[in-house]
Parts: C-alpha cells; structure tokens; sequence
DNA sequence: CCAATTAGTGTACGACGTACACAGTAACGA
DNA sequence: TCGTTACTGTGTACGTCGTACACTAATTGG
C-alpha cells in the first residue's frame, strides 16, 4: 500500500497509521492499537515533544530551530521566573517578533510542555563499577530532587498533565536500570518507580518553596519565619492539639535542616523497597509459585 | 499601651504586632520572634487565610462573605477547570460586578490561596475505636489521593507556593495523630510526614492526570492509549532500554490496575515507616542512649 | 522563470487582572 | 438630629497577554 504523502495533519480523526512493518513500528503499533484512538490533542502535544521535525524544502530557511526558542524560554524562566515567560519576552530575547514564535510551536501550551520536559534534564550517568540498587536509587532520588530545586518553576507547571517526554522518560530509564537486576518483576518495578518516584516529588515540596521564596529575593530566615508562623497558628487552636504538641515539644538534638529530613525519609522508603525485595527472594527460595505477595 | 486605630494595612513594614498578652498570642509570638520579619507579602497572604475579618462597623453591610466568593470560584473549578475560574466568572455567579471581589481578596492570588485550601477539605474523622497507626495511615493517604483527584485543578496551582491554611494543617494533624502514639520522637514524626504525605501526593499524579482528562470529556480508553503511545516511544529507542524491555515483557497476572498499584506501593511506604518504629522500640529497650538512628 | 510554499511581520481583537474615581449607605459623634 | 466618617458595590479605563489573519519577502521545484 503505498501511502500517498498527504500534508494534511497526522492528528486528525480518522488517520490510521499503515506504514509497513519494521519490527518494532510492529511492536510499537501494539501498544497502540487500542479499541480507542488517541485524543487528538493529546496526540499533538506529544509528538511536538518527540518528533524531529523535517526541514521545508520550499520557501525561506528557518532562522531558528524549536530548541533555541526552549532555551530562550528557559532562560528567562531561570531569571525572573514562570510568570516572565510570554511570548513576547521569549521573542524579543531571540530577537524577532512575537509571531515568529508561532512558527516553531502552535500555542504557548506546547511551548511549556516542551520547557517542561527540557527543564527535566536527564539524570546523572550510573557510576561504574556500577554500584548496589539501594545506592543507586538514592543517588538519583538526590539527584532529582537538586534539579527540581534548581528549577523550582518546573513545580508551578501542572506538568501533571504535560506528554511524557525524552527527558521525563530518562528519569524512569534510571530507576527501571538500577532495580532490574533485583529480581522484581515487571509489574513490580512500574510499582517501584512510583514509591521512589513519588516520595521524591512529593517530599521535595518544601526544598522547592524554599528555592522559589530565594529566586523571589527572600532570605531563608525570611521563608522560615513565614513558615513557622503559618505553623504556630496551630498552638492554642483546638483543632491541631498533636500538632500544636508536636511543635512545642522541646527538640532533642540538633533539629535536623531541610535536606537532611528528605535524606532520613528517604532511607525509611528504601526501607520499604529492599524488605519487598528480600521478602520476594526468599520466597522464590522457599516456594516460588505462592508468594504472598502475588 | 493604648493603640490607635489606624486603618492602615497591617502588613506594612515597621507594623509590629504590640497586643498584650493572652497566653496563647505569647506563645505563637515566641514562634514569631525570629531575629528576622516575616516577609510581608508572605504574611498578608498568611493572614487572608487565617484570620476572621472582622466586620465593619461603619458603611453598608457586606453582601458576601469571602467564603461565598470562595465556594463560587470552586464550584467553576470543579464545573469547568481552573481556567474557568476569572474574577470576572466568580463575580457573575454571585450576581455582582468584577470589583466588587475585591472588597473580599485583595488580588486573584490570594483567592487562589483560598480555594487551595478550601479545596483540600479536612481529613475523615478517625474511626472509633481507634485502629493501630499503620490501618489509620492507610485511610489517611486514600483520603487524601481521592481528594486530589476529585479536584484536580488543585494540582494544577502551584500550592508548594501557597501559605498553608488550617485546612492543609488538619491533614498534617491526622497524621501527627496516628503517629503519637507510636514511640516516635517529634522529628521523627516530622520525619514521617513527608513520607507519607510525599508519596501520596507524588504518586497521586498519575491518577489525577487521569481525573482531569476526564473531566476534559476525554475518556479513560482515550488517555490510557496516549500514555502507552507515549512510554511506546521508548521501544527501540537506544536511550529507554531497561524500560522498553519492562513494557515489552511479558505481564505475569493481571495487570494491576492505578489505584492497586498505589495501594501496593503505600504498603511498602509504610513497611518502611514501621520497621523504623520497630528498630526504634527495640533498641530504646536494649540501650536508649544509643540508637543506631540517631 | 513562474508557481508553489514557507518564514517572519504588522495589525488587530478579545479576554483578563486591576487601578481609580464615584455613588450610595449605614453608623458614630456632636 | 445632622453632618462626618467609613465602608460597599459600580463604572470606566488601561495595560498585558495570547493569538487569528492578512501580507511581504524569500526560496526552490518544475
């Protein structure tokens, strides 16, 4: 079947995709043939994310390529935060008009799904000799947690609901690498990724404030103090009694900081994973074909 | 010290808070004393959330109140997604003109502050009699991820950024609550919040991805088939091998479907909590001066 | 060389947040 | 009782932003 090579948009509803079998289009074309196509916009915003775009042949040469205008963006993201980021500023930095823009993505939401996943960047390169999984997966919750810190406009982002890009799927490559050799199935590592994946986020929250308080000009004693007041409001509130204790409870010890609060927590859910994975070794031992777990 | 009624904003610089002394406003000011102010915008925000406006004593009665104007702005988002929510709509639903909202808030930031934490709502009570800290663990962070993804538009503000209000601390005192009684000191407890709290909330985002593509009128077939096309990017891509080969291998069982997985990983979260808490209990009966933790 | 195609520009529009002046209203002080 | 004062809601106006659309200029295939 030979394909005429209609310029009409990929996305549009009925387009089947019939190209001839390569291998892994094959395998590829598997996970999509679902019942249901893909939403169309979806669709669109993904693909602006993966695609390499093919140079026109006819007609004036680009000036620029996507990337410069993702790297202008972020630019000016890293200096004066999310909110700086207009079409406007990002054309004038690459000096042309704010309609030039258009020409390297549709709307501006593509142009954040793609600083989005940019921003991500790619996790640090294993150490080799390459070490236990337990230290490898603390590195790269460390590691990930110090990029979110470094861009904490990434967390203003709903980026939730971005495609998941190269970048976004670099960061899982790396979990997925680290815990394969732990004899955890499939499905256990896609439950892996999220526990490691999810305590890093989540538990990064605080570290994130903090860094965009900075960016803003706001001292640390400044955010602190901000904090701890929204905090104290919980002392004599009949509505936070253990809180309110907790808080006023004297601290033995050195109070931990910030860092060293994600790193503690960080060590409990590695806890978690390393006694799932000694318990489904051992079972795999004892009788493989009833673990508990199953 | 008699002070004068000045109607002058109070989060003005130099404003000290000079009220005598009931016993609980000494308290919260010890927290307050640090050597540097709040900032002041942090603080004006703070207070929108906390503090019951007095009504004035002068002048027409207010028709609203701010938590009208709040309830308006999440049913639109709940309706219609946050970017629905404009000054412009709240106000139209209430039946008054754009400004007359801001007789409540004084910027749409701050009634986004509003509504995030209006939006989180408060925890379930506890179930009496009250179950061990691991079962009351469990329903804390199933609450919590069904609350997130009945309104996803929460993750869609950057509520990293947001003060935190009473409702946000009402789920933090769940936790504190559950805990308490556990042998843990306070830091640990502060430690274990952002266990339990990070992963829910980290590991939440595929759900809620899922949640707001729905309420876009995008189906779960639908989205379910944009993400596999996405992760499908990674076969053959020489970057993604580890993960290619996780999504190619063959599943062993059923596959286990979003909320299975979290739950499954809450497991190993909690696994991780308690085997702290056991470490803990344990070694504070052989030598409580020596904790391998500490 | 002409026709087709594409890159960047200029203009314009609608939506949005919000500053500001104003009018109407209710309580306080004389 | 009657200004005076303080406050509520309105109307208008402005600046910013995203982006649709028509246009010009540039490049290449036929």
């Amino acid at each position: 079947m030979v394909a005429k090579k209609t310029a009409s948009r990929v996305g549009a509803a009925g387009a089947g995709k019939a190209t001839a079998a390569q291998q892994e289009a094959l395998t590829h074309d598997d996970l999509m043939q679902a019942a249901v196509r893909v939403d169309p916009e979806l669709r669109r915003r993904s693909q602006l994310l993966w695609d390499d775009r093919v140079q026109a042949s006819r007609g004036p040469k680009a000036a620029l390529t996507p990337d410069d205008v993702v790297h202008a963006a972020m630019q000016i993201a890293d200096a004066e935060g999310l909110a700086a980021v207009t079409m406007n500023a990002v054309s004038t930095r690459l000096g042309f008009t704010t309609m030039a823009i258009y020409r390297y993505f549709p709307s501006k939401e593509t142009l954040l799904d793609a600083i989005v996943d940019a921003g991500l960047g790619t996790p640090p390169a294993y150490a080799e000799p390459r070490g236990d999984w337990r230290s490898e997966l603390r590195r790269w919750a460390r590691a990930k947690r110090t990029m979110l810190c470094e861009r904490p406009w990434l967390a203003e982002l709903p980026f939730v609901a971005a495609p998941h890009g190269p970048n976004w799927l670099s960061w899982v490559e790396g979990v997925v690498d680290s815990l394969s050799n732990t004899g955890l199935s499939a499905v256990d590592i896609g439950v892996m990724i999220g526990v490691i994946d999810g305590y890093t986020r989540g538990a990064s929250d605080t570290a994130i404030s903090l860094a965009r308080a900075r960016a803003r000009g706001i001292s640390e004693q400044e955010w602190g103090a901000a904090v701890a007041a929204d905090l104290g409001r919980a002392i004599g509130d009949p509505r936070f009694p253990k809180f309110a204790a907790l808080i006023t409870s004297p601290s033995e010890g050195q109070p931990r900081t910030i860092d060293e609060t994600f790193d503690f927590g960080l060590e409990r859910v590695l806890d978690g994973i390393a006694l799932y994975i000694s318990a489904k070794s051992v079972n795999a031992l004892l009788s493989p074909h009833d673990s508990p777990y199953a």
